[in-house]
DNA sequence: TTTATTAAAGTTTTT
DNA sequence: CTTTAATAAA
């Protein structure tokens, strides 16, 4: 076996821990399985990881960074892309017990973490400003609105065709799938919407404006980040050279999802001979309708043909029944490396469970049902059980039965802390302090003054925008008598005032911004609170929210830092991260099976698995491809469980839409063996 | 003309 | 539940 040897570099042993605590040596042989210690052990160069689901896959990376910084690679030379912040901290703290305080400089992250930081390392050259702002789904859905409606090119389309046109979410999507796929535009509108030339070329007209905006308003959005950290990279070679220089390992988690763009980064520092070890699991692959290509992965042995390809096939999660159900559910998708996955375990106390309910109302009873038993008979802890589904909305009725029956439970969805209203009010103060020419900010402000809607909103804004203009990105002098001169309605006058006194208290006597804590209890005491108060009738829950939200403030020091982070934290992962405490409640979790993606639970209840619902009416249309991402996605749900996996479909829907009342369960039910379920005949 | 209020309808998956 | 469309009011 080769060894592998890196000198340290120059510049990294400055701040490298001092002579770093003894390491005690990591035994990589007997704490590996031989598929694992070849992966993780392997030579410098391409290197292909295929991981079933339940193999150790985060086991074998973390291992790997472990190996490599036992093999004195200085942690700055290593870049760990994953799919999620909570992947990149976990995988980091587990490195961090094996090796205690050697990470520091490790750069660990989503991709778009990762380019937000070399953005603003780079802003110049990247043509923005530092301070700029990232925009999240929903600012961006806006931007877009505005843009539509100020166009007038939605009317014009409508007028010639007849037909209503898409609203912005719509051609967002068409604009974001073109991105990331790096297909042509006029492709993606022709298969996705329309082949009217009209149509296309007002969709065109669209993105230009839309660009010029958030150009603008010196923001970007989520694409953005990584397509302008490419523009970088093209541009300026040289600094392209120094990350190639910087990054001389590195690791990609769930490559299985990574998008055309997301490859070319991956590439592009990798330069010709990178040292890059992607991870992931082709059956996994359940993001292409955000670009990802599972191809990326199948095809990355003929793309670097001196890769070495490892396999890791024992599968550690589940009972052999489970996995056996999952190797079978599987087998129908024509596109997929072959594998079969070896159970570790023993036999199953309890065969997988398959049942019919009578209607939605009956699953969320038997769910909460089954819960209550498990819980409070066989003493297995709440955390330990999980109901996944395929839409959020299908969630609803066991919400309402848990509740009704005492269980407690967390949803890791439609609630995300940071995408609340008063959260997003809150910050837009924020932002706007920090970057003058932030339209969304700006909006989102003036309208809560008295008497001020869309239409006072844009004219303000047209008034604050010749005004910041001459300050260039300096901040005033006074922002209440810079304030002063802008006209708003007299009904919001007093208001606007007090804004601009608050704002005067956001820099302080040397004309720069304040700490983050400063500003936030400026904002909260000055406005915020008593909006707040006269708004909303539930003031004390979201009172509390906005406090949870100074507290995760507390710990940045820049204003700059903590909004970008911000911005890139979302889901369940920011409410976690924002309170550690919620999230280690004994509780039931209920997630979408995206969500779900990396974790396991003892017990997984998988709910409307009906025709329709799972695999849903669009895949259904589309066919093909559509299907087998589906079926994919039912895999993974699947593979969620360590010891008991219901299977659960209502016969009937009385509030179906459709009008048609009967359920045909889910194809996918079809190809299960069987003899390996029990079937449980329900009766009331 | 613009804002506030009320009624209605429609819901994939997320950095 | 959330977003949007229609209507009333200022």
């Amino acid at each position: 076996m080769s060894r592998l040897y890196t000198l340290r570099k120059q510049a990294a042993s400055a701040d490298a821990p001092p002579a770093a605590a003894p390491a005690q040596a990591i035994d990589f042989r007997a704490e590996l399985n031989d598929q694992q210690y070849a992966a993780v052990t392997s030579r410098p160069g391409q290197a292909l990881v295929l991981a079933g689901a339940g193999s150790g896959k985060t086991r074998t990376l973390t291992y790997r960074v472990a190996w490599l910084l036992a093999n004195a690679v200085s942690p700055q030379n290593i870049l760990l892309l994953t799919f999620t912040n909570k992947a990149a901290r976990e995988m980091l703290e587990r490195v961090d017990q094996l090796l205690p305080g050697q990470t520091g400089g490790l750069w660990s992250g989503t991709f778009h973490s990762i380019c937000n930081r070399i953005l603003r390392n780079h802003a110049s050259l990247a043509g923005l400003n530092r301070g700029f702002t990232i925009l999240d789904a929903e600012d961006a859905k806006s931007l877009m609105t505005k843009v539509i409606k100020d166009s007038g090119i939605a009317k014009e389309v409508e007028n010639r065709t007849g037909e209503k046109f898409p609203r912005a979410p719509v051609i967002m999507g068409l604009l974001s799938y073109a991105t990331n796929t790096k297909k042509p535009l006029e492709d993606v509108v022709r298969e996705q919407f329309s082949p009217d030339p009209d149509f296309l070329d007002a969709v065109e007209r669209l993105a230009a404006l839309y660009d010029r905006k958030k150009r603008a308003a010196n923001s970007l959005d989520f694409d953005d980040m990584l397509t302008r950290t490419l523009e970088l990279f093209a541009d300026h070679p040289q600094v392209l050279a120094e990350y190639q220089f910087q990054f001389q390992f590195i690791l990609v988690d769930e490559y299985q999802d990574t998008n055309p763009v997301q490859s070319d980064l991956i590439n592009a520092l990798a330069g010709q001979h990178g040292n890059v070890m992607v991870v992931g699991d082709d059956a996994q692959s359940i993001y292409s309708w955000r670009g990802a290509d599972f191809r990326n992965i199948i095809s990355f042995p003929e793309r670097f043909p001196q890769a070495q390809v490892y396999k890791i096939e024992t599968n550690y999660r589940s009972t052999p029944e489970i996995l056996h159900l999952a190797n079978e559910a599987i087998k129908p998708n024509e596109k997929q490396f072959r594998k079969t996955l070896r159970a570790d375990r023993g036999p199953a106390r309890q065969k997988p469970v398959l049942a019919a309910l009578y209607s939605p109302q009956e699953q969320a009873l038997f769910v909460a049902q089954r819960m209550r038993e498990l819980n409070e008979e066989e003493g297995i802890p709440y955390t330990e059980m999980a109901v996944l589904y395929r839409a959020h909305f299908h969630s609803m009725d066991v919400q309402l039965q848990l509740t009704q029956d005492g269980v407690p439970f967390m949803v890791t969805s439609g609630l995300k802390f940071f995408e609340t209203a008063h959260i997003k009010d809150f910050s837009a103060f924020l932002k706007l302090a920090v970057n003058l020419r932030d339209e969304a900010a700006f909006d989102r402000i003036v309208r809560m003054l008295p008497g001020v809607g869309a239409g006072t909103a844009s004219k303000i804004w047209a008034l604050w925008l010749s005004r910041t203009a001459a300050l260039g990105d300096a901040l005033p002098k006074s922002f209440s008598d810079f304030m002063g001169r802008i006209k708003v309605p007299a009904r919001a006058e007093k208001d606007w005032q007090q804004l601009g006194w608050t704002m005067d208290e956001f820099v302080d006597e040397t004309g720069s911004l304040r700490s983050p804590v400063a500003i936030m209890t400026s904002v909260w005491e000055g406005v915020y609170d008593a909006w707040l108060k006269s708004e909303h009738e539930n003031y004390e829950s979201r009172r509390q929210d906005v406090e949870q939200f100074m507290r995760f403030g507390e710990r940045f020091e820049s204003l700059h830092d903590m909004l970008s982070e911000l911005s890139l934290l979302s889901g369940p992962e920011a409410a976690e991260d924002v309170s550690r405490d919620r999230s280690n409640a004994e509780s039931v979790c209920l997630s979408s099976i995206h969500q779900a993606k990396g974790l396991e639970w003892r017990v997984v209840f998988v709910i409307w698995l009906t025709d329709s619902m799972f695999p849903n009416m669009r895949a259904i249309e589309s066919g093909g491809e559509g299907i087998e991402e589906e079926r994919r996605l039912f895999y993974v749900a699947l593979t969620r469980a360590r010891d008991e996996l219901y299977l659960l479909y209502p016969r009937m829907w009385p509030k179906s839409y459709t009008g048609e009342m009967w359920q045909t369960p889910s194809r996918f039910l079809e190809t299960l063996p069987r003899e390996s379920m029990d079937e449980w005949r329900i009766g009331r």
